[in-house]
Formats: structure tokens, sequence, C-alpha cells
DNA sequence: ATGTGC
């Protein structure tokens, strides 16, 4: 098993041959470029084509530049699989069940927000709890957790905490239909109650950002964005609520593969067959966790839209700090797409990559149904994140995915080890980007040379054309958990 | 990612 053992289809694509590995039942598709092809883990690889053995696969195993090793499935991976003889995987969609990215925008200009970012920065940082373990000023009572697992962002917007409209921005509007709150572990019930309206860890953010350069004008310009704009970006998701959901299912799952004697080459692939009533029933534990994700995030930028009008002593429509779009990057989701020239039902697992669709799509909010699907990929807090839009390509290709950020290249103790001694609050305060973090050691495993260049994972993508760029946003300030 | 792992 090597790298040499792939073949380059084109600039932006390497093929991992359906010989790879014995039980292949299709081929894999990595989209790199000879830049990229270079950081590529043998274990990612391998874990493509793992992926490409499970039962009812349709189209290739795939994954986006992004790519490294994860549980099971690679993290960057998308597979589709069909209804009737596939299967559904907790491996396939995460631990962070909806992890995911939102972006808002304002009317405010750079020039207004740099006199007073250190203030902005502990405001933000005061007001919206982070860190592990953290707990958030929502405690749920156990009828409350129910209602928020069945309606996800609308709960939030219910109780106050933003606006109806936002709910159109957000994809599949904030709410997956089917989710059952009655299979919920128990232990779930109780991590959640405490963690809604929390930021998290690890690579999880808050970030004041400014739009410094604009791809395609028209889009941007249908979005909202403008050069020099402040905008603001939100990365976070189910926290321990999601975490214990796929810990559960997980269980579950090692069961299902025996009553069901699916064949794995690694156990981690554990899944059941999507009509089988373990995989329906963690399907709609998954809805759940899905919907208190985006419950989560709309807490968080309902908080983020109150500390600017405060700070800056501004009212909404003077700040208009509306919601561009609202993204899952962990999630598995029935969906239809064309195979063989034919319309067909396929469940899409996609771990570590965005929705990408085109242009049209049903699916879309109106506002932007002429434009295609905004996509949203952070970078890493030094140096960008980008909007991109959907694609016809995309939808052709991979389902109507892309990537969803940077991918690590030093794994967190490389990182710590190798920031000792160095403040990286200071670096990064030279840099002109003001800094805050809960945790000791959580600067340290998320500094910018821990990550692939953001840049290197966009550009294979737009040049491969699922997904295209419309604008590149830098870091001014950051709340990291 | 995570009431962080051996």
């Amino acid at each position: 098993m090597s790298i040499e053992r792939l073949k380059r289809i084109d600039d932006n694509r390497l093929e991992v041959p359906a010989d790879y590995k014995t039980g292949m039942r299709t081929k894999g598709i990595i989209y790199v470029d000879n830049i990229l092809e270079k950081e590529l883990e043998e274990e990612s690889i391998e874990q493509v084509a793992n992926v490409a053995t499970l039962p009812g696969i349709v189209g290739a195993s795939m994954a986006m530049p992004d790519i490294h090793t994860g549980y099971g499935f690679p993290i960057g991976g998308v597979a589709a699989f069909d209804l009737k003889e596939g299967i559904i995987s907790p491996g396939g969609v995460g631990y962070d069940i909806n992890c995911g990215v939102r972006l808002l925008r304002s009317n405010f200009k750079k020039d207004t927000v740099v006199p007073k970012l250190k203030e902005l920065i502990e405001a933000l940082y005061n007001e919206i709890p982070s860190g592990v373990g953290s707990k958030g000023k929502i405690r749920l009572s156990p009828d409350d957790e129910e209602k928020l697992l069945l309606k996800g962002a609308r709960w939030a917007v219910e109780k106050g905490l933003g606006d109806v409209s936002d709910l159109e921005k957000i994809e599949s509007g904030g709410c997956l239909e089917g989710a059952d709150p009655s299979i919920i572990s128990q232990k779930a019930y109780e991590r959640g109650r405490s963690q809604q309206g929390t930021l998290g860890s690890g690579n999880h953010f808050l970030e004041v950002q400014y739009v410094d350069e604009i791809y395609d004008e028209k889009i941007a310009n249908a979005l909202g964005l403008f050069k020099n704009q402040i905008t603001v970006m939100i990365h976070s998701g189910s926290r321990g609520f999601g975490h214990q959901v796929c810990t559960d299912f997980i269980e579950v799952m090692e069961r299902a593969i025996q009553k069901y004697n699916i064949a794995l080459p690694d156990r981690e692939l554990a899944c059941a067959p999507f009509n089988s009533p373990e995989a329906q029933d963690y399907f709609a534990a998954m809805k759940a966790a899905a919907n208190y994700a985006w419950c989560n995030r709309q807490c968080l930028m309902h908080w983020t839209r109150e500390v600017f009008m405060s700070v800056f002593n501004v009212s909404p429509i003077e700040l208009e700090m509306t919601l561009i779009y609202d993204v899952a990057h962990n999630i598995a989701k029935v969906e239809e797409h064309i195979v063989d020239g034919k319309k067909k039902k396929l469940v899409v697992h996609r771990k570590g990559a965005t929705r990408a669709f085109p242009p049209g799509h049903p699916d879309l909010p109106v506002v932007y149904r002429n434009i295609g699907q905004p996509v949203l990929i952070p970078g890493d807090m030094g140096r960008a994140s980008y909007v991109l839009i959907g694609t016809d390509k995309a939808m052709k290709e991979t389902f109507g995915s892309t990537c969803h950020g940077a991918g690590r290249v030093m794994s967190r103790h490389q990182a710590i080890r190798q920031a000792k001694g160095r403040a990286i609050w200071r670096e990064m305060e030279d840099r002109g980007i003001i800094v805050r973090a809960a945790g000791r050691e959580t600067l340290a495993e998320e500094m910018s040379e821990a990550y692939k260049d953001i840049s290197n994972v966009v550009e294979i993508v737009h040049n491969a054309g699922i997904s295209l760029k419309v604008a590149r946003l830098r870091p001014l300030g950051v709340i990291k958990g």
C-alpha cells in the first residue's frame, strides 16, 4: 500500500484504483494537486480505500484536499450509499455531529472596528462561554431539551435569540425533520443540558474578520459582501451532546455488524444497513444532535450581535449583522442525486466536507437560488478564511460537496512541543490579530504552522470546479476555546 | 472533536 499506486487523473485529482485493496467495490478519488499530494498520509489513503468496501456505496469513495486520518472514515471524506443496499455509519459523520460554520455580515468597515478591537474581543470573550467542558448561560429543563432537539435553531429564535429570517439562511433551515428525542441516552441528555450556547475548544472559534479580497463581484454583492467589510465567522458543533450520541451508537453499530454479518477491513467503520432499526435509530439521534448544533450556533450568533451593538452603541439597523449562511460539515443526509442518468435518493456522508449545491437547487434559500449555495471555509487563526459558491460540477462529481477547512499538518502534541517557549498570542498580536483563548494549550495546538495553508486547499477545489472562490476573509480578532 | 490519552 503506498502513494505510488495512486493514479493521477488530472491536475486536481488522484485515483485510488479499485484493486488497491481487496474488497473494494469501487475506486477512490482524492482531490489533491502535486503540492498537497506530498502531505497525504498513507493511513488516510487506506481509509479512502476502506470506505470503498462498504456495502451499497454509489460512485467513488471520495476525499477533499483537506483530507487527514480520522475515526474509520477519513476527515475530508464524502461517501454516498444506496438506501436499500447501503449502510449508514457514525464514523462517516464523526464525533462532532453537525460541526459547522456560520458567517455574519455587517455594515461596518475595518477602520471602524480596529480602534476598538481589544475591547470588542474582550467583550466577546466574556459573553461567549468557551473551553472544554464549559457551561453556558442556558440551563435546559428536560422538557426544553427535548423541544430543542426537535426544533433546532428555531428553538433559540422562539426564545428571543435571533430572528425568524435567520432560519432560511441555515442549511436545511436549521432543523432536520425526524429527530427522535426518545432514543437519546440519559448520558447525552445530561451532557447537553448545560452546554447549549457554548463555543467548545480545539479548532472551534469565533472570529472577527474583514473582507480582504473579492474574486467574484456579482456573487459577493448578492451575498451582501464588500471590500474591507467586517464579518464574523462562528465555528462550533454539538459539543458533548453530539459526542455522546456518536459514542452510544458506535457501540450499537459494533453489535449490528455481527447481527447483519457485515465484513469490515476496520472495525471503526461499524455501520448498519440503512433500513435496519439500528440505522434508523442512529439517523434519528444524529438529526437530534444536528439540531442541537444549529441551535448552538444560533445562540452564539445572537450574543455576538448584542456585543457589537453594545460596544459600538448602535441599533440593529445600523449594524445590519445579518446571517449570510450556516453550513454543516459533519453530517449524513438523504438527498436526491442523478446516478447513471436517473434521479436517485442516497444517504450522503460528509465528514469534514461541506455541501456545495449549485444555482437553481430547490434546497437553497430563495434569495440565493440564482447564485448557488454559499460555502464557508474556515482557515487557521492566523491566515484566512474563504467564501465560495456551489456548482453544477460538484453536483455531478462529488454529490454536491467540497472541502471544509485547512486540515492539520502537525499533531496537537507536535504543535505544543514546537510552540514551547514562544508566546503565540504575542506573535499573533504582532501580526495585528488579537486572540483570547480559554485553554492553556489551545493557542499552541492551533497556531498557523500546525495547519495546511488554506489557500492551497481552496485553490484545488476552485480549479477542480467543485466550488468557486467568492471572497477571502482575514482575521482581526479570535476567541478560542 | 471530547467531562481529551497510555
